[in-house]
DNA sequence: TTATATTAGTTGCTACTGCAACTATTGCTA
DNA sequence: TAGCAATAGTTGCAGTAGCAACTAATATAA
């Protein structure tokens, strides 16, 4: 692998990128009058796939801290988009649910991501596809 | 394109990557003891290349917001390792420069970076590089 | 069974992000 | 040249990120 190579900013360009997709999912919400922002669909996506979960879980899911759940789940009970629910087996626990809103907010925002997703692939291919993952999880791999 | 392939989730993964890398940085840096936050060496490492600019064109150089930029430049401020100069010509524009201070921790902590970047392409080949940047590039030109 | 370790979650703190509103300065145009 | 638009940067605000220290509850080991 040659010094260069090394060197090449793919660092900045994940970021770059990654920002690019976040901002455009963003303002695409925020047009729609959606009053949520991307990582609480984040959330609500993970919570609408898995029904009951604790933070810890939830968190493991979207590669959050639990600090971060824990707030960003405040804010969508405060939207009355989330119920907490101790449990009786282990009072330690806490599990997350959505509401009625919460699953309507999911059906209403989901048709907007999947949308956004087919534009940001346009021109690409499945193997595009195959290979950016296999890419990431090859970096992801051999970080220690 | 097929709908289990739109619905995957790419931004996730990218999400996750980023973190991960990004994480491991801040505790290596940690680690020797640097004193500083991955984003700003990526300012450290942009003044360090481009010598004088202002707060916008490093910005721009760095996919950031420019209130984030001069925020984070507060903090280099205050550590003594960048200055800012009033521009004559045109009083509203300040240019950036890095200090002695500032030319020595981007001396001390590049080799970390480098160590860190071959660390991240282990096993990985220039050609999964080449495809990394243009997958990414693309996905970045096709956002709106 | 008591002491200790582990686990789940919250709170405090510092930093990065991005929008909106603001000041100050410069450029452009009627 | 007066008035307005555009540009550079800062401040206020809400949200995300992650570490450390904390409480509460459960599991484990002497």
């Amino acid at each position: 692998m040659t010094d260069t190579f090394v060197s090449n900013p793919s660092f900045f360009k994940l970021d770059a990128t990654l920002k690019r997709i976040r901002n455009y999912w963003q303002k695409t919400f925020d047009a729609h009058k959606k009053d949520i922002t991307v990582d609480q669909w984040l959330l609500i996506e993970n919570l609408y796939k898995h029904k009951k979960i604790t933070h810890n879980e939830l968190a493991r899911m979207t590669s959050k801290d639990i600090t971060t759940v824990s707030r960003i789940i405040e804010l969508l009970v405060k939207k009355e988009l989330v119920v907490r629910e101790g449990s009786p087996q282990d009072r330690r626990k806490v599990f997350l649910q959505l509401t009625q809103k919460g699953t309507d907010k999911y059906k209403e925002v989901r048709p907007l991501v999947l949308d956004m997703r087919k534009t940001g692939w346009a021109g690409l291919t499945e193997q595009d596809y195959t290979e950016l993952t296999r890419i990431l999880d090859a970096i992801y791999n051999n970080i220690p």
